[in-house]
DNA sequence: CACCCTACCAAGCATTTGCTTGGTATGCTG
DNA sequence: CAGCATACCAAGCAAATGCTTGGTAGGGTG
């Protein structure tokens, strides 16, 4: 690991934590030992060095949910798959998604960050062609109204990363699976069908 | 209304929208048409603008929460109950909501704001003893965890600020149907229960 | 008219912020 | 050993930040 990818893993811990506007390039240095000036030497600006964290990530998020839209199984499939790819999303880069889910909308008022509102266009694009898919194919409720199911996913997922924390008592895929299962079946008991 | 409440409201709108800290006091003053320094004719600081914007929201929230707990129905009818007065808060107050969501961790930091740890853990425990109480009364699914199902409650209602806004397409009683009916029963086609 | 209250301005202060500049130490390579 | 790249320091600058201070304008009240 260089020292440019040990800065970088810092710098992503804290605005993790404490937001992109809310670390300070001293406070990355301070947790490097190192003075904030020095930091100039590996990269251009703070704001490179979200770039660099965002844009693989969601090279490799995107990736595994264009595979998922294009193999052949049916939509319950589908979207309990891509409900499981963005958990290990979670998993595995929790910096990275606590960054996009707090600091998008910021970040996204500037030129250079413009890829934000795009990849938050394509994942809304995913979402609403897997349920509508599942409506058209008989596996998801007809009634159900597609846009509202589509923020409750997504929100529904993406905000784990507020609690979960990789290597705790839960693994990536026990959540999920308890996820899904509510997420198709809902938590009262079967047959108990109040609406 | 008294000028005093106008900069308040105002100060609530931008905290909403750019987060606490990111929030400057010009930029309140700005929108007010005044100069920054003659915010503190009406308030000692920052800090105490957001503390008089929380606390009385937070007062009225958990009475309700305080009603139906001490209520005679039975869980189902409470837990539907607490969701649609969140829902109903957030279309009430979703200034208030949002700067909650947005910045408690960050103004839990410090003693002053210490309550709204007090007031997480309050919420919490309304949820969990709602969902116990289900679990028990045979009304929800006896194989939930209740610590997951809690976050999955308390994320999805509440992170709907984000994109909900009063007098939009959807009353926060649509909203609040659409979530409950997923919630309890899922978006899958009953009896087609894969697990 | 004298007094006072509310609402504000004008100016500035100490601190924090992102970033720049010129320089130094260390190790690798030919 | 010369040359060069990497990694850093020391010092500081311009802008932005929360807040303070002393003052002014206008309206109501005795």
């Amino acid at each position: 690991m260089s020292r440019r990818e040990q800065l970088l893993a810092i710098a992503a811990t804290l605005f993790a934590e404490k937001g992109f506007r809310n670390t300070t390039v001293r406070d990355i240095a301070d947790a490097a030992g190192i003075l904030s000036g020095s930091l100039y030497h590996h990269f251009d600006s703070k704001e490179s060095m979200v770039d660099e964290l965002l844009v693989p990530f969601q090279d490799e998020l995107f990736g595994k949910y264009d595979a998922i839209l294009a193999s052949g199984d049916d939509a319950r499939t589908k979207l309990e798959a891509a409900v499981r790819v963005s958990f290990e999303a979670i998993d595995q880069h929790p910096h990275e998604v606590a960054i996009f889910q707090n600091d998008a909308d910021h970040l996204g008022t500037f030129e250079r960050f413009g890829y934000l509102a795009d990849r938050n266009a394509q994942s809304r694009q995913v979402w609403v062609s897997l349920i509508e898919e599942g409506v058209r194919t008989g596996v998801l409720r007809p009634d159900l109204d597609v846009t509202l199911t589509y923020r409750f996913i997504r929100d529904t997922v993406w905000v784990a990363v507020r609690w979960y924390r990789p290597g705790g008592g839960l693994s990536h895929t026990d959540v999920a699976d308890q996820y899904v299962r509510i997420l198709l079946d809902g938590i009262a008991i079967e047959g108990n069908d109040h609406g």
